[in-house]
DNA sequence: AAGTAAGTGCAAATCTTTCGCAATTAGTGT
DNA sequence: ACACTAATTGCGAAAGATTTGCACTTACTT
């Protein structure tokens, strides 16, 4: 049941650094791979940067975890969960609003309708701005 | 009404640098700076690529050229027109798709409706795949 | 024609991500 | 518990993209 499990059954070893990797992308929630190696450094000082982002592809691979594209701030890896969303991304304060893939259904077929175009909305985030940095300067 | 003034007139100098920078993002629509830059060599052999890396940043800055991120491909410009576009990227083959704004307005609209956010379309590409790339394996 | 600030070239610095390789370690069978 | 093997890690170096400092050049001004 336990986390051990999890990892195990998709094949793969069972050690401490992947373990706080995969902790580190769920309590993050969006994060850069640096973010992620400062997050596991806090319990595992000595984990190699390399070895973040070899463990963020294979639970990748495994479909654990998933990553998607933020405009300028580059790469962010996510938590796999049952519910597929898009990502709108503010490009004043970086807030990220995750929008249920449903909500964007009938966009996604118009493309499809028009262009022959498969959208894969959650890999790559859509820029904006929010609420209140669009009312600000 | 030449080239000339369109610089001058926001207050750049003009070098052939420049001039050549801008020539080659109209002509080559979404490329990279490295595609820039080769093109430009074509003509000016031996310019510098930092040149068109703050060539790039300066005419974007007046508002000549946009750049949009295409997800893992990185960064690329095309030249600013009247026809604000939204760009579907397909993954598989690279294909650049445009799609007038307008297309997407009802979608962008249920985003400002549901979530108070103002999306700019323009500076993300969309991900996914074209017609014929999902037709295969 | 001379002055000056913008622009350029060059080399080095940064930043992010990847890679090779030797040392370590988890999971397996004994 | 013990040894074995392959997966995983750490480390240092490499690769690719973009930025920066600085001295030299050049477009524009007067």
């Amino acid at each position: 049941m336990a986390d051990q499990h999890e990892l195990r059954d998709k094949g793969l070893r069972l050690t401490p650094q992947r373990e706080l990797v995969l902790a580190a992308v769920r309590a993050l929630e969006h994060a850069t791979p640096e973010e992620v190696a400062e997050r596991v450094k806090s319990t595992h000082p000595g984990i190699n940067l390399s070895t973040v982002y070899r463990n963020l592809e294979t639970l990748e691979n495994v479909g654990l975890v998933q990553h998607s594209h933020l405009g300028h701030g580059g790469v962010r890896y996510h938590a796999s969960t049952e519910e597929i969303h898009a990502h709108l991304n503010c490009e004043s304060c970086g807030t990220i609003i995750e929008v249920p893939i449903d909500a964007t259904a009938s966009f996604t077929q118009s493309l499809l309708d028009g262009y022959g175009f498969h959208t894969d909305l959650a890999h790559l985030a859509i820029a904006g701005r929010c609420e209140s940095c669009f009312n600000k300067p």
